[in-house]
RNA sequence: UGGGGCGUGGCCAAGUGGUUAAGGCACCGGACUUUGACUCCGGCAUCGCAGGUUCGAAUCCUGCCGCCCCAGCCA
């Protein structure tokens, strides 16, 4: 896979001075997604992350399903962030969910009470929100923070045995009301769920630990040397370094903690995505204009791209917003080089070349690759009627408009040259067709003593193939659809985002396989989409375009 | 008004006391061109503000200002 290099970043920094240093002889990552959801652009930045730093320092990197709370995780998103995690190009070193540990967990629990580190409490959540306290004032203690060590075992006990009602007591660590961290006045460890099925576990369980005790011990257990998260994990640090402090431990790995994603035009809350595809404004998860990673795969994404991606926005402590450019600049540059070239006219218009003979049909050769011979060529049809653009029409125009007008030559790409010599409109004056006639001396060459103003593409009538093209745009009409705070995301949704037009494409496409991608020349790039039976393509991408207008 | 973070060009981001302050995206010129693409050349910042330390500060200190996160038995 030619990529781009991996820039460095603060957290490779640490890295490298703790391979430097001695403290770790080799490193170990992880991605730790909770299966309650389909994986976005903004997981892709942890994993290119992860992953790529465990390969870069051949290290391992695991695939952990922090899967701790059952009331919102499902098998189905286990199966499908392994996919998508796959198919970005990675594969994990030890695949692993948080409730293999369960057993384990409750032990380390166990020990914190008999170190009268943890207690059982009866206070309700409501109650623990009023003994919490506020961002300015300390909380207070609960009364049963000092119950005996035999007393909270046996609760706890009790609690695992299933003899108590969801919310009736939870296991807390023992730490300080006063604390001006928040996380650190007395977390709950354990909660009750006695109703629950676990997806990996069943009913085995009806307590279940949280993730500020879960996931200090599952690095530790896996050996993790360096825990990378994101920003919002910040004020959770102390409490991670305060339970493997206070347990036997086999290791203390670092918790460092980076900027998540932001992108312009999108939103990447699991809510609001799923918002989204509830209340119909996109057609599912994998819906091309969707910033998951199946939606992304499905409008034609490659994963070099995403990965490339990742790797040119950089990982740091400030979070800012990425413009779309950034996302796009990089699956043109992925797609410039690889994907072969087609002609496809989106919005035809009828041509007829008045001075080709009738009935006759010509196999021309067009490239693949204009730069890379090596992609071999393909072959074309030209006939007396093709089809062109309506957008590469004018009955008159400027110097500028470097395409067919009436009494103007240009070159159909690949093919000869063509003057358009009548207009011909319907009762109501729309153009229904143009009638051309050709230079049969112009074909891989440019004709003499003259200049063409440019280069359209077309597709015979004849032998063109009709397609369905989804034109993609922007979910959003604002860069941040989130931002405004007394309005509805949903209010800024771009009703522009998806125009579906019959289009008629080169015959060599009728051949593409769902998911093969192509560059339509003048146009875009395109990918066959793979959910559709009939021939459909998904504009993954304009081409970048610096013509003003006019 | 508690705590934790962050502030380098339009966006992202290198930079770790001595460099003309990397690079990418975007943008603006120009060359090339059978894609208004690609490619190529050129242009595009004094580092939130104010003081201070120093021969020398984006980098150290102080004080402001702005933005983000935290009061789930979510992760």
């Amino acid at each position: 896979m030619s990529e781009n290099s991996t820039p460095t970043n603060f957290i490779r920094q640490i890295i490298e001075d703790d391979l430097a240093s001695g403290k770790h002889s080799r490193i170990h990552t992880r991605f730790p997604p909770e299966p309650n959801g389909y994986l976005h652009i903004g997981h892709a930045k942890s994993i290119v992350l992860n992953f790529g730093v465990a390969e870069d320092y051949q290290g391992q990197c695991n695939l952990r399903f922090d899967d701790t709370n059952p009331h919102k995780e499902d098998e189905e998103y286990v199966e499908a962030i392994k996919e998508d995690v796959r198919w970005l190009g990675y594969e994990w070193a030890g695949l692993y969910f948080a409730s293999d540990y369960f057993e384990q967990l409750y032990q380390f629990a166990v020990e914190l009470i008999e170190k009268g580190k943890a207690f059982v409490c009866d206070l309700s959540a409501e109650e623990v929100r009023e003994y919490r306290g506020t961002l300015t004032e300390p909380g207070r203690e609960s009364p049963w923070r000092n119950r005996s060590v035999e007393e909270n075992l046996d609760l706890f006990r009790r609690m695992r045995e299933g003899e108590f009602e969801d919310g009736a007591r939870t296991l807390r660590a023992k730490i300080d009301m006063a604390a001006p961290n928040m996380n650190m006045r007395d977390p709950a460890l354990y909660r009750i769920r006695r109703g629950a099925v676990h997806h990996q576990t069943g009913d085995a369980w009806c307590i279940y630990p949280m993730y500020d005790f879960t996931h200090p011990i599952s690095d530790a257990l896996e050996g993790i040397t360096h825990s990378l998260c994101t920003l919002e994990f910040e004020d959770h640090r102390p409490l991670y370094d305060w339970v493997l402090d206070n347990i036997s431990a086999p290791c203390h790995p670092r918790q460092i903690e980076f900027a998540r994603l932001n992108l312009e035009y999108t939103v990447m809350s699991k809510r609001k995505l799923t918002q989204l595809v509830n209340e119909g404004h996109v057609e599912g998860w994998d819906d091309p204009r969707m910033p998951t990673i199946a939606g992304l795969r499905r409008r034609g994404y490659t994963p070099a791209s995403i990965r490339d991606f990742c790797n040119r926005i950089g990982v740091t402590k400030s979070d800012g917003t990425v413009e779309m450019g950034v996302l796009e600049a990089a699956i043109r540059e992925d797609l410039d080089r690889r994907a072969p070239r087609r002609m496809a006219v989106l919005h035809p218009l009828k041509v007829v070349i008045t001075n080709y003979p009738e009935g006759q049909e010509e196999r021309l050769s067009g490239p693949n690759h204009p730069k890379d011979e090596t992609m071999g060529s393909r072959e074309l049809v030209f006939s007396r009627e093709i089809w062109i653009d309506r957008a590469d029409f004018r009955e008159q125009a400027n110097k500028k408009y470097k395409r067919l007008i009436t009494g103007g030559e240009v070159r159909l790409r690949n093919a000869y040259t063509i003057i358009c010599e009548e207009v011909v409109k319907d009762d109501e004056g729309n153009i229904v067709e143009l009638r051309c006639t050709y230079d049969p001396d112009t074909l891989g060459r440019n004709p003499e003593g003259r200049k063409v103003r440019g280069v359209i593409h077309w597709v015979s009538a004849a032998a063109g193939v009709p397609a369905e093209v989804r034109l993609y745009d922007r979910l959003f009409s604002v860069p941040a659809p989130d931002g405004e705070k007394d309005r509805p995301f949903q209010d800024f949704l771009n009703p522009d985002s998806l125009k579906t037009v019959q289009a008629v494409v080169e015959p060599s496409l009728a051949q593409a396989e769902p998911g093969d991608r192509f560059q339509f020349e003048r146009e875009g790039y395109f990918c066959r989409d793979t959910a559709s039976k009939e021939l459909v393509f998904n504009r993954v991408v304009t081409l970048r375009d610096s013509w003003g207008g006019g």
